[in-house]
DNA sequence: CCTCTGACTAGACGTTTGTCGAATCAGAGA
DNA sequence: TCTCTGATTCGACAAACGTCTAGTCAGAGG
């Protein structure tokens, strides 16, 4: 358990299936719960990867290669490959080789903590 | 009309009411709208900006004092204002100056824009 | 075994970021 | 007018970031 050495991990919270998170506009992020989220919103924080991040999220079935991410940006592959690593480690995407080609998927659970975190209620 | 100069800018999308853009698990996001929604998220992709950004949106009366945020972190004053810029530049936040004070307020609209943005259908 | 292709890693390089202390600006009040 | 306080701007600096080229790894298929 790796739960008792840091004091929160992206881990953890994606253990969690209920929203971990209230809206911002409820009350005061904890320090703990901010250092975990703001990860997660730095790396859609470059257009690339929120491209990549879409591109992923609608994916047909669910998944999409590598093969087919890496021709519509004018970057070279390793950039790319940078890029997913950045998704990946963020907690946002996950990975998986079949064969030669290499294929993403997004995780909606940190997503859906993101969007609640973001779900102000409607000054009206 | 600033439209026709850039392609499309923060105020744009901020002019707009209704949702700008539908879920990222919909359909790929353009590369336009990406270079307008990225700053917003790298902005809140930092863990002080997070914690600023959720004191500004849940204060009493929809607004907080910069000397009420300035204390709360173990930061100097003007790396605080330097975080409360980069929010206000990204169009999340707006200030209001009173006699020696700055006010902060949350803009919900780009809100709830990256809410909708991030909120995907449950795979269930 | 060799080779080919797709994806990733390593290292380098210029740019951007987060932080600070010092200086400046904006009002309030004597 | 002078001073005091709160907030911002300026200039500097180390750390992190985005990009590249070159090299490496992982499978597929002769």
């Amino acid at each position: 358990m790796s739960k008792q050495a840091g004091p929160l991990t992206l881990t953890d919270l994606n253990a969690v299936d209920a929203p971990c998170c209230p809206p911002i506009d409820r009350h005061r992020i904890p320090a703990e719960t901010a250092a975990v989220l703001a990860p997660a919103f730095k790396a859609l924080g470059d257009p690339v990867r929120l491209q990549l991040m879409s591109m992923i999220a609608s994916a047909d079935g669910g998944e999409i290669c590598v093969c087919d991410l890496t021709p519509a940006f004018d970057l070279s592959g390793p950039t790319i490959s940078h890029h997913l690593r950045t998704l990946r480690e963020a907690g946002l995407v996950s990975a998986d080789r079949r064969g030669t080609w290499v294929y993403y998927r997004a995780r909606p659970g940190i997503m859906r903590q993101l969007a609640a975190l973001l779900t102000v209620t409607d000054p009206a």
